[in-house]
DNA sequence: GTGGATTCGAGAGCGGTGCTCTCGTTTCCT
DNA sequence: AGGAAACGAGAGCACCGCTCTCGAATCCAC
């Protein structure tokens, strides 16, 4: 009810081209995403969605951040509904909702986390915010499990003072305690629960995904666990 | 000097486009990669390209294999210089060669390893067995670690049939005899390692790549010995 | 050697793309 | 009520993948 006609339209027009272009996304993935053919769905022609999108790469944008918003929600939702002191299954439900997203918006998750595409660099500005969403909720799992004693990383010592400096940085940014050990672990388990996913839904174990991939996963949960130390 | 000189200008020709393709590949991405641009950079009308690639999904396919040669080169000779009874060192050589050739080919390493080119699906009789040398590589590490005693991964109950059956296939066809929790640990770790290696060369851990990335590799790499079990 | 078959590059053409510009029309705000 | 702003339509530019035709170059068998 906000605002004038005029407006409520434009917004109307906006949400409808972010729901077109996730359904393309969908079907045909970014390579294939097209401001033509949104406009051809949208009803108008072709130059009349320039009026809302600056570019096609604003559309990416767009779509990049509703998909890190829905990534984000999945995996928040999930982690709340696990009992608050099982930090193994906090941190396996992230782990799974991750990757039923992933399955069931290969082309959203390819877009956020395959190949960039070429030429497009999401504004940091507009990305960063949601897309820390899931880093950030495993990081509270784990500040918790630490804080409860059931958090045991491998010890590793780090000499890089840059490195040293940045894991600085990243704690006074998340508010967050963890020492430097967990945090070498937790980038670990991060890109490993992403490789796992990754692998399976661009396709690399093969056209039958070893045979049983959420067998597959439950175990690389398992041993996901195991390598960022939670007991 | 094989054949008639039309058959040498054909094996030329062909070897440039390639050329040609990967470095359009290196400077534009996939994405980018047009059949029109390798015919002006050949110096030659575009349809004239047809007769020697079927079409962009064909030269795709040509820079698949190629990629995964060039990757399956590197990872083979950088173990190949390591002390044989060093498996943890082995396997760092591995890690370590897939990581710097993605980051010198990172294209390349996208075309491979990240989201699937939409519409577009390698032919798996063309691409299957070189990109293996990999993994082949890796098993050949915990084949021998194993048999000398040093590979112990975290001990995990299999229970799915269908994931038992695929990695009783996965045996036979690499003429393996690994037992199951060591495939599923190597399974895992394999795909731990790529997912470090692509979020650093796809740009997850931002533009400062956590302040050093060499060093956080390093680091990643002794925690993927101990998720596999290497002592 | 020469003639028929094959291969080759050039060129035109089709429908698609992102994006720009202009031009009437509609809506808004003062 | 009228000037300003926003809007959709349409034409146009340069690019893309891909197909087809046509004349020239090359090969191969006789």
């Amino acid at each position: 009810m906000a605002g004038t006609p005029r407006q409520r339209a434009r917004e109307r027009t906006m949400a409808e081209i972010v729901r077109i272009g996730r359904q393309h996304l969908a079907t045909d993935g970014a390579a294939a995403l097209s401001l033509r053919a949104v406009a051809r769905d949208l009803g108008v022609v072709s130059s009349a969605v320039y009026r809302y999108v600056r570019s096609r790469d604003e559309l990416l944008t767009l779509l990049v951040v509703d998909g890190y918003d829905e990534l984000g929600e999945a995996v928040e939702s999930a982690v709340a509904a696990v009992e608050t002191d099982d930090y193994e299954a906090r941190q396996a439900a992230i782990g799974r909702a991750v990757r039923s997203w992933a399955r069931a918006e290969p082309a959203t998750y390819a877009l956020l986390f395959g190949s960039p595409v070429p030429g497009y660099e999401a504004p940091a500005e507009r990305t960063m915010g949601p897309g820390t969403r899931v880093i950030r909720a495993l990081i509270a799992v784990w500040e918790e499990a630490y804080a409860a004693g059931r958090l045991t990383p491998p010890r590793v010592e780090l000499s890089s003072p840059t490195l040293l400096a940045a894991f600085a940085a990243a704690r006074q940014e998340l508010g967050s305690e963890l020492p430097d050990d967990v945090l070498v672990a937790g980038v670990f388990g991060w890109a490993a629960l992403f490789g796992c996913v990754s692998f399976e839904v661009f396709g690399q174990y093969g056209r039958d995904g070893l045979g049983d991939p959420d067998a597959l996963f439950e175990h690389h949960l398992d041993l996901l666990a195991r390598a960022v130390g939670l007991t």
